[in-house]
DNA sequence: GTCTTGTTTTGAATGACTCAAAACAACTGC
DNA sequence: GCAGTTGTTTTGAGTCATTCAAAACAAGAC
């Protein structure tokens, strides 16, 4: 059985100033949210902070690294009481499984390229109310607007115009 | 085992008159599009005529009372083939099976109820062009935007009101 | 009417995610 | 510091939507 190693991370040992609640401080943002600060949610967040979007398997895969034995559920349980809580936010493109960041609160769309499927954060089209609002809301109260833009990325151009010329 | 009582909806049977390949002569549709007419497939785009969203599921269900014994992979594999031909267009709203609806080639997007579900058509935003232009495509040649709204629909108003009202 | 090709059936497999019970560890107050 | 309570994680199984593959079958072409 994998000895917990990484469990002696414990919160009064970081290095980080007291007082100082802000991004990196991961332990107090978990414990500001309300949750027990435990290692797997230290580094789920650890690893969120690395890739901006990226798929609960990644992000066991990451975390299996700086912490042996944290289980693929245990992952999931992370990001459900993370995305509860509103640290992370929890998307799901068309076709593949769902990506979670952290950047939360602002209203920040995605661009997917339909080629490699990466992901690009960009800001809302045009300043921030606009797309919050249908030209015929149908007596619904709106309450959020998610816009996710489909295209080619730089490489995935590169790569079909490449191919394109090979005919 | 299940006779196909169904089978015999041919298709110089229907009642259309010919030369109509508007939205209503199915068979036509499914021709046009380089496919051959099949019983499922009529079935299958009559149904999706009474239900603007519809799963997969709910196609079969409702496919399996005009023409029992189809089988559910069929359906799939209509749906499938119809989207590849595009004569419908499936959407993937987040924690919930794919939709398919037979608007397609207009610029429209979705407004979904939190509280039942039930997704409403909306027209673009604003006309056409801006909601598929981001403020900043990162080098993407972007192809689509897809935006999804989020809400209460009238009668989960009128039912979140009414349990407020009870506390 | 026959033949070719595309469809459908049947049955199994996959991937992403959830559920549940027991083992365990964080934070509370003593 | 130490024990208790409550929330977390592990372990293991289960679910749902969807896809894959081979064989049976039927639509449209000749």
């Amino acid at each position: 059985m994998a000895t917990r190693e990484g469990t002696d991370t414990e919160h009064h040992s970081h290095g980080l100033r007291e007082g100082d609640h802000g991004s990196d401080d991961f332990a107090a943002v978990i414990r500001d949210a309300g949750l027990k600060v435990t290692a797997p949610r230290l580094a789920v967040l650890t690893s969120l902070a690395a890739s901006a979007h990226a798929t609960a398997e990644q992000l066991f895969d990451t975390v299996s690294v700086s912490l042996p034995g944290t289980s693929l559920q245990a992952v999931y349980g992370v990001l459900g009481a993370f995305t509860t809580a509103g640290l992370v936010r929890r998307i799901e493109p068309a076709g593949s499984a769902a990506l979670f960041e952290r950047r939360v609160g602002d209203n920040h769309h995605h661009l997917i390229c339909t080629g490699c499927r990466s992901v690009t954060d960009v800001e809302c089209v045009v300043g921030e109310a606009p797309c919050l609002t249908p030209s015929d809301a149908a007596g619904f109260v709106v309450q959020t607007a998610e816009v996710t833009f489909w295209g080619l990325c730089p490489d995935c151009q590169a790569g079909a115009a490449a191919s394109a010329h090979d005919l």
